[in-house]
Order: structure tokens, then sequence, then C-alpha cells
DNA sequence: CGCCCGGACGTTAACGTCCGGGCGGTGCGTTAAT
């Protein structure tokens, strides 16, 4: 009834009000924060900056009980409990991490259990210890937040294999709603988090992509020195403004040439990357922040829920691997809304590197040892353990994060309709590489989608968008500030005549099998197939030969 | 796959060039050694 739709709105704002002082709510906060209330769960994509966070915690609230967060930095954890501690002091928040001691941990724990708290922030690493899974799983919490829940498709595979079984270790605390955040997200990145989280009946929530403040640039390279000269040069003319920005090198020894690069030329540059300790990699995040380094330059490990809003230009010295990748590092810059340069200084040579670091694909025997500890595992400790990578490790040759690593693509491959029982070893060691081979097709097709935005000659915003699964505003082919709309290269996007396909169809291909249509335009069609990732084909080939049919 | 770097080579003393090996990103947690 309308009524309780009402008094559910209202008890929205009302808490909004009184423990974070918010008169009104952004697009999408109360949407969401409604659909949890009604039992749904929810995958909500929405920029950084668009407060997402405030949606889990009105719900958390709300519900009551003890609200759990998985987030996958440490850093991040602490920002958010600070953030909140600031926004409404009469909120009781903790983390719980490997950062605590063990005298810390049994508090946050007590205080779990005396439910006087009303937010834990974890990594998903922490799921995996049993006493804290009892231990939450007796505090029965309501509503479980995964933040930047893109992670668990791009970390699952091989980085951080507990993203793997991440909806798994939550459905264990007694299956509490779920709400899912990330900034960004494709559909397949979509259909990763819906599928290994198992939400259920959920809502889909997806507020704006675009950052019409972002103008889009590539500059294409031949020689090394082009590459080297292209990106100080752009540093020179973007940072002249007083403007700071961020250098993206893929590699953490071009970060160290660019820095002292750019010092001599005057700048004040920092680095930052992983192999720097702790203590350094403070104090870059620190000089970037309060404005004492102008530039950071950085390995993609900068850069997640850094939230600084007068970032003028991000420059890529380097490709990126994806398109995804490369959507959220450029999403860093012009957070105020502020007109901001993204820069990709692009050399096809460099893709080799995001094929280097795609998805590796087990050994057959790997895959059959995992089997047979599996196994193992079951007849020594009963059903359950076979999931579990300690357990199952303990009997298997290979360590717990190998071990969890194969038991992510073996539990993907029964998902995918395979029963272990009454199959043979081979066929399930045959499913297992194949859904790894899926993935590393997929991760090299984003390669080429890379290569195709870095070489397309339409508006650069449109390509991204559509890529995200959105529509560019009008679908006009002039975003008016990508370079090929400046340079009169993006044509006019001709509202098609005969259109054969429209995106979101179902097709089949004789060699690639099935998939969808992302995006369409005049003479090609880019689909993204389930066994081998994107591929754009011509039109006139499709036409000849009636390649793709409607499925 | 492409690069960087170190060593060998060759010619002639200090420096190019060629070749092959090895390396390349993201972080949680735990644990051993200071």
């Amino acid at each position: 009834m309308t009524s309780a739709l009402t008094r559910d709105r209202r008890r929205i704002h009302s808490t909004a009000r009184r423990v974070f002082g918010h008169d009104s709510l952004l697009p999408g906060q109360e949407e969401t924060t409604l659909a949890l209330l009604h039992g749904h769960d929810v995958l909500l994509v929405s920029p950084t900056g668009s407060g997402k966070s405030l949606t889990y915690q009105l719900a958390g609230l709300l519900l009551g009980g003890c609200t759990v967060v998985v987030s996958p930095l440490l850093a991040l954890q602490q920002d958010q409990i600070d953030g909140l501690e600031a926004a409404a002091p009469d909120i009781r928040a903790a983390r719980l991490s490997s950062a605590e001691s063990e005298s810390e941990r049994a508090a946050v724990l007590e205080r779990l259990a005396e439910g006087t708290l009303d937010f834990l922030f974890l990594s998903p690493e922490q799921l995996t210890n049993p006493s804290v899974r009892t231990a939450l799983a007796d505090a029965g919490p309501r509503l479980v937040a995964v933040d930047e829940a893109h992670c668990v498709s791009a970390w699952g595979h091989d980085f951080r294999p507990d993203y793997f079984r991440l909806g798994d270790l939550i459905a264990a605390l007694g299956s509490p709603r779920v709400v899912a955040m990330t900034a960004t997200a494709a559909p397949p990145v979509r259909r990763d988090i819906v599928e290994r989280l198992a939400l259920a009946d959920h809502e889909t929530i997806v507020m704006g992509f675009e950052r019409d403040n972002i103008a889009l640039e590539v500059a294409r390279c031949v020689t090394p020195d082009d590459q080297w000269a292209a990106v100080l040069d752009t540093v020179d003319e973007a940072a002249g403004g007083g403007g700071s920005g961020i250098v993206y090198c893929r590699t953490r020894k071009d970060t160290e040439r660019y820095s002292a690069a750019l010092a001599e030329r005057g700048h004040r540059p920092v680095t930052y990357h992983a192999g720097l300790g702790r203590r350094r990699r403070d104090d870059a995040h620190r000089a970037f922040m309060d404005g004492t380094a102008d530039v950071i330059v950085a390995t993609s490990a900068f850069g997640m829920g850094i939230d600084k809003p007068d970032v003028r230009f991000v420059i890529h010295a380097d490709v990126p691997e994806s398109p995804d990748t490369y959507y959220q590092e450029v999403g860093r810059a012009g957070r105020d809304g502020k007109p901001s340069r993204a820069l990709l200084v692009y050399r096809p040579e460099n893709l080799s590197l995001g094929r280097f670091f795609s998805t590796p694909v087990p050994a057959r025997a790997d895959v059959a040892a995992v089997l047979a500890a599996v196994a193992a595992a079951e007849a020594a400790d009963g059903p359950a353990a076979g999931t579990d990578p300690r357990v199952v490790a303990a009997h298997s040759p290979f360590g717990v994060r190998k071990t969890g690593r194969l038991l992510g693509l073996l539990r993907l491959a029964r998902d995918a309709g395979l029963d272990a029982d009454g199959v043979s070893v081979d066929t399930l060691v045959d499913a297992v590489v194949q859904r790894a081979e899926g993935q590393r097709a997929l991760d090299r097709s984003r390669v080429d989608m890379m290569r195709s935005y870095a070489e397309t000659t339409r508006c650069r915003a449109d390509f991204l968008l559509a890529y995200f699964g959105e529509e560019h505003e009008g679908r006009c082919g002039r975003c008016g500030h990508c370079d090929n709309c400046h340079s009169g290269l993006a044509e006019e996007r001709r509202p098609d005549a005969d259109v054969t396909f429209e995106i979101g169809d179902q097709v089949r291909h004789p060699e690639f099998g099935e998939g969808t249509v992302t995006d369409l335009q005049d003479d090609r069609v880019t689909v993204l197939f389930e066994q081998v990732g994107y591929r754009t084909l011509a039109m006139a080939l499709i036409d000849d030969q009636g390649l793709l049919e409607p499925v």
C-alpha cells in the first residue's frame, strides 16, 4: 500500500536528517535504501562521490543490528570509519583486520556479541577465519555491504581468491541482504558480481557514468622516445596552470624514471607503487592530497578510494589492460566538476603487457590434483570441507592460495551446470580449464578493446559509454570534448535506416558462439561473446556470410 | 610480448653494438627474524 511506502520513505529521510544531517538525498539513494528495506539485494553502480556509502548506512541503521561492510583495502576501511564517525558521532563502527592486536580483535568481537556495534568493516579474507564467521553468524547481521564490488570480478580469478567465494562466505552469515557497490562495471562485470555474490531477487541501480567535464584524448606514438616526450610535455602543459594530476605507469621502474625526469623539469612529483614501504606510500599519498606535490607518478596501486576533488589531469604513460581499468583511473580527474584532461599516451607495442598479465590457465595435472584433494578432504572432514581452501590444501600438493584459486574455477564449472557426481574426472578437469581459458579470452579481448579505443575515430565518450552499457546522451557522436569530436574526425552518427541489430540483442556466431550486442557503429558491430569475450565484426562481412544469427 | 640490462665482442683504449636471460601489477594474511 502507498501508506507503507510513504512510511518507509519518511523513515529514510528522517534518519538521514537526524543521524547524518542531510536534508535531502542524492539520486539513487532513496531507491537503493528502499529496495534493501523491501527485501531485495542491490547492485549499485554509481560514481565515487555520489553518496553510495549513505545507502548502506541508512539501510543498515533501519534494518538494525550490526551491518557488515566488506572492503578490499585496510586503508579504505579506516577512511570509511573516520568519515562515518565525522558525519555521525553517535554511530559505533569498528574494523577487524590483521592490523589489530589480538586484544583489540577480542574487544571488537565482544562489542559485536553485545550488540553495541552498528558497522563492522573487514576484508573478504577475514571471513575465511572460522571463528570470525561464527561470531558474525551469531550476531546475525541483516545487511552486508560489499564495497568496490568490481573486485569480485577483477580479483577473484587469481589475485585474491577469497573474493571468489565471498558469496558463500556471506551466505554462511545467515543469508543477510546484500548491497554490492561499485563506480564502474561493464555488463560482464555486473554479471560476475550478481552470480558470485548470488544476489537474490536483486535490483540493479545504475546512476550516470558520463563525466562530461573530462576531455578525452589519445596521443599516438611510434617510438619509445616519442612516448617519453609526449608524457613529459603534456605534464608541463597541464600542470602549467597550477593544476595537479596523476601519471599512471605500468611498471614500478617507469614511475621512478618519469618521476626523476619531472623533478628535473621543475615539477614537484612523488612516486607511488606497491614496492615502496608503507611509510613512503603514506608520505606520497599525503603530499599529493595536500598539494605539496603537484604530480603523483604511480602504478595501478594508487587510486582506489582517492577522492581529491581538484585533479586536473590523468595521463596514462602506457596503455592499461582494459577499458574497465582505464575509465576507473580516468574517473579520478575532475571530481569537482571543473574541466579536466585525460590523455592516453598510446604505442601499440605496449598492449603486450596487458596480454602477459591476463588470467593464467592452470595445468591439467594441477586441476586433477586439487580434485583428488577435494575428495580426500570430503572423505576425512565431511562434505562441507570440499569448498574450504584451507582444508583442501591440507590434502593437496599446493598451498592455500593456489588451491583456493583452483577451487574457485571448480566452483564456476559446477555453477555452469556441471554436476560433480556422475561425471568423470577428465570431464571436470576439462570444464575447469575451459573456464580459465574463457576468462583469459575475455581478458585479452579487453586488451583489444583498449586498442580499439585508442585507434577509433569516433567520439571517445561514446565508445566508452557503449562499453559500459550506457547510451550516450542522444548518441550524437559528438561529445564536443574529446579529441576526435574536436578535430571533426568523429562523424555525425547517422540514425541507421536499416538497422539489422540492436544493442542488447542475443546473437550466435558459427565460431564464437552466443553473445550479446554491446555496440553498433555504421559499419561494425561489437558483440560480447560468452566464450571468447569482445569481438568487433564488420557489418559487410556479417551481411555477406550471414555470420550473426539472432537467437 | 617487448623491454632492459649485463656481458661479450671487436676494434683499437673507451665505446658502440649485438645477443640472450629475465622480468613485468594489484593486497590480504601469517610468520620468522631482528
